[in-house]
DNA sequence: CGATTATTTGAATATATGATCAAATATTCA
DNA sequence: TGAATATTTGATCATATATTCAAATAATCG
C-alpha cells in the first residue's frame, strides 16, 4: 500500500499511474451499474438549471398548465414545453389533458424526496 | 378562475397569458429566493454528470487522490482535477495535503444524503 | 540544488445546452 | 367547417461544458 508505482488496471499495454490500488479497486468493485449511474445523473442534471428547477418545485405543490409555468418563470412556453419534455422523457412528470389545456404535476416520489433534501441543504 | 383572458403580472404594457392567475401567484410566493435556487441547482448541477457523480460516490466512502481517482474513472488526471476543483468551489468536497499527495473526501452531510436519495430512487 | 512525483492551471476545441422563432398539431366552439 | 386557443416541434444560434494538451507549481529526495 502507498507505492507510487505504475500499475495496470485497464488491459496489458496501459500505464496508468495509481496509489492506493486498494481504494480504486474497492470503489470500482462498489460502483453501480452504468445504466443506474446514468438514470441518477440525468436526473441530477435535469434539476440542475434554476428554470427546471422552478419549474417541478412549483409542480410539486400543484398541477400547472404551460402558460401558466411560462407566466411563473418568464419564459415562453415553447422554452417551457421543450423542458417539460426533458422531465417527462424521464418519467418524473406527468400530463393530463383537459379540452385544449394539459395539466403537468409531479409523477415521482422520490424525485419530491430529492427536492426536499435539496431545499433542507439551502434553507437550514 | 379558469378564465384565458390576458393577464398583466410583470408591469404595465405586458401581455402574459395565464390561465390560472391564483396558482401562478402562489408559486410565485412560495419559490424560495433567487439565490438559494442558484445554490441548489448548482449542487443538482454538478451531480448530473456521470463521471462527476462516480466521484462523488466513491468519495462517500473513501478519501481518493486525483490519480487514483483518474484510475478508478479511466480519465485523465487534469480532468480529475478540473472536476474536483467545481466541487471544491462549491464546498461539497475539500482536500488534504500529505507530502506530494493531495487526498480528497466529501466535505458536506446534505450531499450524501443527496446521494442516499438518490440510490434509492435508482436502485430499489 | 536538480530530478522526480503529484497536482493544478490555462488555452484550445469539439460538443451539449437553453432559449427563441416560425410553423405544425390538437382541441373547442361558433 | 373555420376561427381561436393551447401546446408541441424543429431549426437556429449563442453560450456553456468536458476533455485534452502543454506548461506551471509544489513537495520530496538524492
Amino acid at each position: 500500500m502507498g507505492s507510487a508505482k505504475a500499475k495496470c488496471l485497464d488491459g496489458d499495454t496501459c500505464q496508468v499511474r495509481v496509489i492506493h490500488l486498494d481504494r480504486v479497486e474497492r470503489a470500482l468493485k462498489d460502483s453501480v451499474s452504468k445504466k443506474e449511474l446514468d438514470r441518477l445523473s440525468s436526473i441530477y442534471k435535469v434539476l440542475g438549471d434554476p428554470n427546471r428547477l422552478k419549474i417541478v418545485m412549483a409542480l410539486k405543490n400543484v398541477e400547472m398548465c404551460v402558460c401558466d409555468l411560462a407566466a411563473f418563470l418568464g419564459l415562453t412556453e415553447s422554452a417551457v414545453s421543450h423542458q417539460l419534455r426533458r422531465f417527462k422523457d424521464l418519467a418524473l412528470v406527468k400530463s393530463r389533458r383537459e379540452g385544449q389545456v394539459i395539466y403537468y404535476s409531479l409523477d415521482d416520489a422520490h424525485v419530491a424526496e430529492l427536492l426536499n433534501t435539496g431545499l433542507e441543504h439551502v434553507t437550514e
